[in-house]
Parts: C-alpha cells; structure tokens; sequence
DNA sequence: GTCCCCTGCAA
DNA sequence: TATTGCAGGGGAC
C-alpha cells in the first residue's frame, strides 16, 4: 500500500529549537533547530515514502481566530536565533526533494489533518510525524480500501499506530482526545479549559461518562473543587472543544497524490550542509548510502541564464579544504597590524577588499580592509565603524601609511574580486595601488562569461561554500545600514570571508586558466591591463552642463504639456499618457483601433510599431508618440545627468562593467553613458551638453563598421574584403551587388535596404525580421537575402560553419579566443536553439569588437600617461572612444590616437577610424 | 518597498 | 521571428 508522510514542520521546529542546545556553525549563525530538522528528514527520507509533504503554519489569521480572538495570545513572539533559521530550513527541506506546503489561512494542523483523511479514504497509508500530541485524535486503523493514520515523533521516537497505543499514552480513544483537550486546555494557544484537570482528570471522567457531552451533563454529579471549576466552564467549553479539533474538511489546492518527492538537489545540499557545518549529513551526501534514490539526475538546472553553458567549466567536487569555514580576526592595534603587514609581504601576493560606506566607488568613503594570504586564514581592520559603542579602532591615516608600502609595491601581487572598485577607494583616500595582479570576477568571466560572477555564486559553484550575505549583517531594503554603522564583530566575520573567498576563488579558477592557453591571453593580455585604464576613465568622469540640460528640461514639459492636452482632446477624457495599460484600454476597446502587435506576454502592445500602425486611422497614436519621444528624454536624461553630477568633482563619472556583457562587451551604468541619443534632432540636443572645461575640446574616434569589416575578415569573403580594400561605401557596394546597379546607381531607397540586410545579418536575422523592418514582403525579403548570399558565398559558409561549431563544442570564439558559450544550442527547445543560433553568429563579431577597442584602449592609456594630463580618455561606447584635450594637444593627439585604434588588430581588411573635434560631444562626431 | 511589465535609448 | 546592454514609469503585491 502507498504510504504518505505527512511532517508536521512547525512543531519539530520548535522542539528542535527548545530541546537542542543553542548550536551555532562557524559563521555564529544559530543552527540547533535546523539540525534537528534536517536529522528527523534524513530519517523519514530513509523509510522511502511514496509521498511526503513539509507543513507549515501561513501568516495571516485563521479560522480559529475569528472563532476566538484570544486564540495563541499567549504564545511569545518567535524568537530571533529560531527566525533566522525558518529560511534556511526552507532551502534544505526543498533541497531533500519535499514539497513544502504552506497555506494562507490555514494552520498547519489543519492542512495536515485534511490531507490525511483524505488520504486514508484513497486506500493510502499516513504517517502524521509531529511532536504535537493534539494530532492523536487523527489516528485510525486500517480498513478494507482504507489506509491508516499514524502518529510518529521522530524526536523520541515514538509511534501511535493504533486505538490502543493512543489508550495507552492517553487513556482515552482517538475519538476521545478532542473532548479532553477541550477539558484540559492549553495555555500556551490560549484555550480555556476546566481549571485544575489535567490528563489524568479528563481520561477518568471520559472513562466515566464517555464523551464531552456526557461529561457536561454529568456536570452536577462531580464532587469538590474541581466539580466547581468544571461548572463554571461549562459555558466554554464547547468553543475550546472546536478550536481544539483539527480540521479535516479544508480546501487545498493539492491532493495526496500531488505529493510525489523530487530527486534531491545534491549540489544544493553540499553547500548548505557545508554552510551549517552538518557533517554527518555531508558525509551521508558523498558517500550515497543512505538516499541513493537521487543520483539519478543531475542537480535542477539554474534558471535565467540565456546561455549559461557547463562545458569544460564546470564545478567539481569541492575540495574540502577549500569549503571549510576561515578563521578570521579583528585587527584593532599596531603591533597586530605590523604582525600582518609582515604576513603578507612575507607571502608575496595576498588578497585584499575594501569595505565603505556606499556602493558609489567614487563617494565611498573607506570603513576597513580585509586581508588573506593563505586560505582560511583572513583579517579585518577596522578604520570607521562609527556607531555609539563602537570599539576604538586604528587611526585611519595612520594605518594607510603603515599600509602604503606594501600597497604601492608592485613586487607585491594583490588579489581582487571585483578590484577596480577597490583600486578607486584607496585612490580616493591617497594609495595608488600597483601590483594588482589578479581578478577573480575577471577569471571567471573570461572562463565563461554565461555564468554569475559575485562572490557568493562563485563561492557556492567553484567551494561548495555558503558565503555571509551582506544582509545578515547590513539588513535589506530601507532598513540596510551603512557598513561603518555594522558592529565590528559582524563586519570582521563578512569582510575577512570577503578576503578569504576571494583568495580561494583565484586558486579555484587560475588553474582552469592556466589549462586554456587561449583563455589566459584574453584573461592576462586583454581583461587584466583593462581594469586600471576602466577605472582611470571613470575618474576622470565627464563634464556636463547642467545648466543647459535645465534648460532643455522645461522645453520638453511645455511640449509635453501641449501634446497632454491635445491627447486628451482627441480621447475626449484625461487618461495618463505614460501608462501602456490605460493606453491599451483607450485605444483598443474605446476607440475600437486594431491592435496588430502583442506584448510577449499577449497583451495589445502600444508600442511605437503599433501606434505607427494605426497612425492613419486616428490622430491620436501620432500624438502619443510626440509625448512618448519627449518623456524618454526628459525622464532618462535630461533630468537624471543634471542629479548625477559628483559634488566633489562636478563631472559625472559612469560605471563600466566588465564582466557585464557575455559578448565581452563593456557595460555602462550609474549613468548610463552608452545609450546617449543621437538619432533625432532632439536627441542630439543632449549631447551638446556634454562639454569641454574652458581650454579642452572633446574629440570622439570611432571605428568605421568595426563588426562588418571583422565580418569579412572572419569569412573571407573575397567580395566583402574587396569592397573594404577599396574602401567602398559598404552599404552602397552591398545594395549594387544585391539590386544588379553600378554602384552610382543605387537609390537611398536601395542603401537603405543593403544596410539592414548588413546589419541584420550580423544579428542571425531571418526573412521575417528583414520584412518587418523594411516593411516589405517575406517572399521579397527572402528573395534579397537568397541574392546576398549568391553575391557573398563566403559569409553563409562563415555562418554556417558557425553553428556547426557551437553545436559541435557548445560555444563559439573571437578572433582573440575569446569564448562564448551557448548552452542552448545543444538542449534547448526549438525557439531557444534557434536564439542560440543566432547569439552563435553574432558574438563573434561583437566580441571580436570588443577585444580591439579593449587593446586600443589599453594602448592608448599607456600612450596617455606619458602626456601630462593634457588628454583624458573619458567615455567609451562599443566602438568609439572620447577624449577631452587640451586645445593646444587636439593635433598630436589626432596624430596618434587613431593610429593606435587601428592598430589594435591585425585583420584582413584595414580597420577605418573617424574623428570628429569639439567643443562638445555633438560637435564631436 | 519590491518586483514585474512595457517601453525605448545606444552600438 | 534581429544581437548586446540600462533604465524609466506604472502597477500589483
């Protein structure tokens, strides 16, 4: 017969909690009662059950209070250290495979209950385990298509699997427990009960007169105080016999049969079991004995990751060493310090991380430095904890002197996670850092840049190791504080484990490096010397005109303010222009216009394609886009530049992230410079704010059609190079070939279309998407692409031989050896094999464009810092790099620098730069 | 407050 | 059913 088990979650938390001695793991983080939980799981999971469920009690009331508002007053709030282990039991508990139950409105008992009766009148064996001994009014015998229900705890190891086991611990039959505990009370949940009876009372008068109502009517005839006491309640008793019965009749949207267990998540488990130091479970996990039912699959795959490809790699089994908990120490005095200095020079290379006082690298303001030169073995020194009660801590000048040598030796190799962001907070408070050396979030990313790169997915994918997350000790949302505001206690075990994980993180990741050749050249020679030039241009920032972008802020809301009206004239009602839902509402149903285009999700979408659409049967969609046009500007960046500018600076200073695009790719954020406008009049208008100090002039240098010269390089397209050698017009020479003219011949109207069949060709375009962006039939835009590719037999072999290897190895590289992987390509379904296809053709020529601009600009800053300062490198966006230069170097420097852009690769086909000089970045191009 | 959706800017 | 990103406002929870 099919057994389910039914665990009674709350309850064994609890007397885990109270029975257990207050354990805590390594990190001081309280663990008794999970390790009570996870022992009684491993223990139901040993018996093998056909089903189980993981009840616990849902916040929000329940039926019980609104029958009695008193219901649990009693109970005293949870406490903190059993709090802060319900997450984490969750995480184990889903881990082992249970499905976790959880209903608003409904207590856990009542879920239980339910779910057992039900279960039992399938034909399916229950075992109740809980250490509530109010579940003993549910235990019944097996009958003929019944199942039985049984009571274990597996805390004492008990079992109630029959009428007389349930007589023997209670002296009354399961159908009696209800009326005794009505009898009884409990104080705990708050029920009255008759005063002074207790167990033994309630089972004699059971006994006697046979149920609660038998009692009740034979109140008179109990002699004594107690006979007092049972007449006095008589009135409440009925009320405490309800909210004594467990429910058996709710609603769930699951069945019995819904509760099938899942394999175990094994790589799950190794981590949290490592986290909190269950030793046992771990060992239990490696060797297989106990549960073996699980190896069968794979851990679940992470969700999210557009591309996110194992291949070579991937997490091995972690090294233990590597997985243990550190041990780490508070740095408050000098000889303590002089002790570490002398550790770390001693051992030659260490790794370091910075702890501040914001996210923003360039306002941060440093509060300590966390060091490890060996793994497991790490140091925080405190310099600016500053809350009431805070320990006295180093001076912090006094500290950086003692630190600069060591820091600004280059002999002297630093360990990074993240570093560029370190390297500007030392800046910041006067070290220059030399000898940074290594990156752990950039050896990751260049391993496989599909994969997260934080410390804490590192940690957990490369160590099986759980780090501190920076809420436990910062909180989370609006109630985060400042790290200078943490206790220094908290701070030293986050920030050492900071160091320390950093530290085996690189001696995780450089062997893999060292294993591909080719990876370790991108890795030393491209990303590495990168991080001190991205951290120089940030720096530098760039000066923007507040004053003007104000300007353009208050002529936008006028016209803003004139389309708002206009729109509501044509609606005939007011409605909020900047809602796509009220959008969709007035344009569909009450206008009755055709919506053509759907959102992903299915919805109407209101957006430029589909107001375009049906521009010419109504005035409003065009108005609507005049308003839509205004709003970005003004929203994204005419108001936003102005509040970005740094006080102490006056420039605005971006953020570019290395490991941010798969493609190898920068990204830019806090503000986003790399998405300024620039294909509208209005558009343009913003970049003549950023400007030129008095005396500079901006210059901008970009690539000429950077990803359509590595296009023909990589294809060899005898065609392609060609047109390129000849230094053709490209789209001009694509749409002569394509549309049978000499190249004088060509109508704008032909350039056009030759340009995005260029351009969409290098994104994996079908004929779809060429028809839909030309806005010409499938059969005319397949008919291009067919010519195109008769005209340039090398770029389909090129594309061609391009999915064949990412289907083949899983991923595809630049000219640099640069991967990406595409885990799709392989198992995805249909849709998404195809997305990988196209990422497939694609990456290689944007990440190819990366790499050169990535050496240019590594060049380029080494050309720079033998210059006096008279040019900065402040802004690069995909294919261009801007300077701003003293007006007297603008010639010098157009001598040189792209030269040097062009010299950054070795293709084919020449690499073309264009420069433009300014006065701002308008100007500019 | 936080998260998701829709929208739109760049190369 | 065109690649890579970041970010705004609305609105549900």
């Amino acid at each position: 017969m099919p057994r389910l088990v039914l665990i009674d979650g709350s309850s064994y938390l609890f007397r885990a909690f109270h029975a257990l001695p207050p354990l805590t793991n390594a990190q001081g983080e309280p663990t008794g009662a999970l390790f009570g939980v996870v022992n009684m799981l491993r223990a139901t999971l040993k018996e093998r059950p056909d089903y189980a469920a993981f009840v616990l009690d849902a916040s929000g009331p329940t039926f019980r209070e609104a029958l009695y508002p008193e219901y649990k007053a009693n109970r005293p709030p949870m406490p903190d250290e059993l709090r802060a282990q319900v997450e984490p039991m969750c995480r184990i508990v889903e881990a082992l495979g249970f499905p976790i139950l959880r209903e608003e409105g409904v207590e856990a008992d009542d879920v239980i209950g339910t779910l057992a009766l039900r279960a039992a009148a399938e034909g399916i064996d229950v075992t109740i385990s809980t250490s509530d001994k109010d579940f003993a009014q549910l235990v019944r015998e097996a009958a003929p298509g019944q199942g039985l229900v049984e009571l274990v705890n597996t805390m004492t190891g008990s079992r109630m699997d029959s009428v007389e086991a349930v007589v023997a611990k209670f002296g009354v039959r399961p159908d009696q427990i209800v009326d005794m505990l009505a009898l009884m009370g409990d104080s705990v949940d708050n029920i009255p009960g008759v005063p002074k009876c207790g167990p033994k009372t309630a089972a004699k008068w059971l006994a006697q007169f046979g149920t609660l109502d038998g009692v009740v009517a034979a109140a008179d005839t109990v002699k004594g105080k107690i006979g007092e006491n049972l007449r006095d309640a008589l009135g409440h008793l009925p009320l405490s016999r309800e909210l004594a019965t467990i429910r058996t009749d709710v609603a769930l949207p699951v069945g019995p049969r819904d509760l099938g267990l899942r394999e175990r998540d094994v790589e799950a488990l190794r981590e949290l079991y490592t986290r909190y130091g269950f030793n046992q479970a771990l060992r239990e996990l490696d060797g297989g004995s106990a549960v073996d039912a699980a190896e069968k699959e794979p851990a679940r795959a992470r969700g999210g990751a557009r591309y996110a490809a194992p291949a070579g790699g991937d997490a091995p089994a972690p090294d233990p060493a590597l997985s243990a908990p550190g041990e780490y120490e508070t740095i408050l005095d000098v000889p303590r310090l002089e002790t570490w200095i002398a550790e770390l020079r001693r051992a030659g290379r260490f790794a370091l991380d910075t702890e501040t006082d914001s996210l923003d690298p360039m306002r941060a303001r440093l509060v300590g430095i966390s060091f490890a030169a060996q793994p497991r073995r790490a140091a925080y020194l405190p310099l600016g904890h500053d809350y009431p009660g805070a320990p006295s801590q180093l001076d912090r000048d006094t500290a950086l002197e003692m630190l600069r040598p060591l820091l600004e030796d280059p002999q002297v190799a630093k360990i990074g996670q993240h570093g560029k962001y370190d390297l500007h907070v030392f800046r910041r408070h006067g070290i220059a850092v030399r000898g940074y050396a290594d990156d752990t979030l950039l050896e990751s990313f260049v391993l496989n840049s599909s994969q997260r790169h934080d410390m804490d997915s590192l940690a957990r994918r490369l160590l099986g190791y759980e780090t501190l997350p920076y809420e436990a000790v910062a909180g989370k949302g609006a109630r985060q504080i400042p790290f200078n505001a943490v206790a220094v206690d908290d701070a030293t075990r986050y920030a050492a484990e900071d160091a320390d994980i950093t530290l085996r993180l690189h001696h995780a990741l450089s062997p893999r490096l060292a294993e591909a050749p080719g990876l370790q050249k991108v890795y030393r020679e491209i990303e590495m010397p990168l991080v001190e030039v991205l951290a120089r241009i940030e720096a530098n920032g760039v000066m923007v005109d507040a004053d003007e972008l104000r300007r353009q802020t208050a002529d936008l809301s006028r016209r803003m303010l004139a389309a708002q009206n206009k729109a509501t004239e044509l609606a005939g009602r007011s409605f909020n222009l900047d809602s796509p839902k009220q959008l969709q509402a007035l344009l569909f149903d009450e206008l009755g216009l055709p919506a053509l285009v759907k959102t992903p999700k299915g919805q109407p979408s209101t957006n430029e394609e589909a107001l375009e659409a049906i521009a010419d049967q109504h005035e409003l969609p065009r108005v609507i886009l005049e308003y839509r046009g205004l709003a970005k500007l003004r929203s994204t960046y005419t108001e936003k530049l102005p509040e970005m500018v740094n006080p102490d600076t006056g420039r605005v200073h971006t953020s570019y992230h290395q490991a941010g695009a798969a493609t190898g790719r920068l990204a830019s954020s806090d503000p986003n410079l790399q998405n300024i406008p620039i294909r509208t009049v209005d558009g343009r208008r913003i970049r003549k704010a950023f400007v030129a100090p008095e005396g500079r002039r901006l210059v901008a240098c970009d690539y000429s059609q950077i990803e359509l010269r590595i296009m023909a390089h990589l294809s060899q397209d005898e065609g392609l190079l060609g047109a390129f050698a000849a230094g053709a017009d490209i789209h001009r020479a694509t749409a002569a070939e394509v549309f049978g003219r000499r190249l004088e011949e060509v109508t704008p109207e032909e350039r056009r279309a030759a340009k995005a069949i260029n351009f969409g060709l290098m994104y994996g375009m079908g004929a779809f998407g060429l028809a839909r962006n030309l806005g010409i039939g499938r059969g005319e835009a397949q008919d291009y692409i067919a010519t195109y590719f008769s005209r340039y037999p090398g770029v389909r072999d090129f594309m061609e031989r391009t999915r064949q290897q990412a289907r083949e190895q899983g991923y595809v590289e630049t000219v640099f050896g640069r991967r990406l992987y595409l885990e799709f390509i392989q198992r995805g379904n249909q849709a998404q094999r195809a997305g990988a296809e196209r990422a497939a053709i694609n990456a290689p020529m944007q990440g190819t464009a990366a790499d050169i601009i990535k050496r240019a600009m590594v060049d380029i800053d080494a050309w720079l810092a033998g210059q006096g300062g008279r040019a900065l490198m402040i802004l690069q966006v995909h294919d261009e790099l801007v300077f701003e230069v003293d007006a007297g170097f603008v010639e010098t420097l157009l001598a040189e620098v792209p030269a040097r852009m062009s010299a950054a690769a070795e293709l084919r086909v020449p690499l073309v730069v264009e420069s433009g000089v300014g006065m701002n970045w308008d100007e500019a191009h």
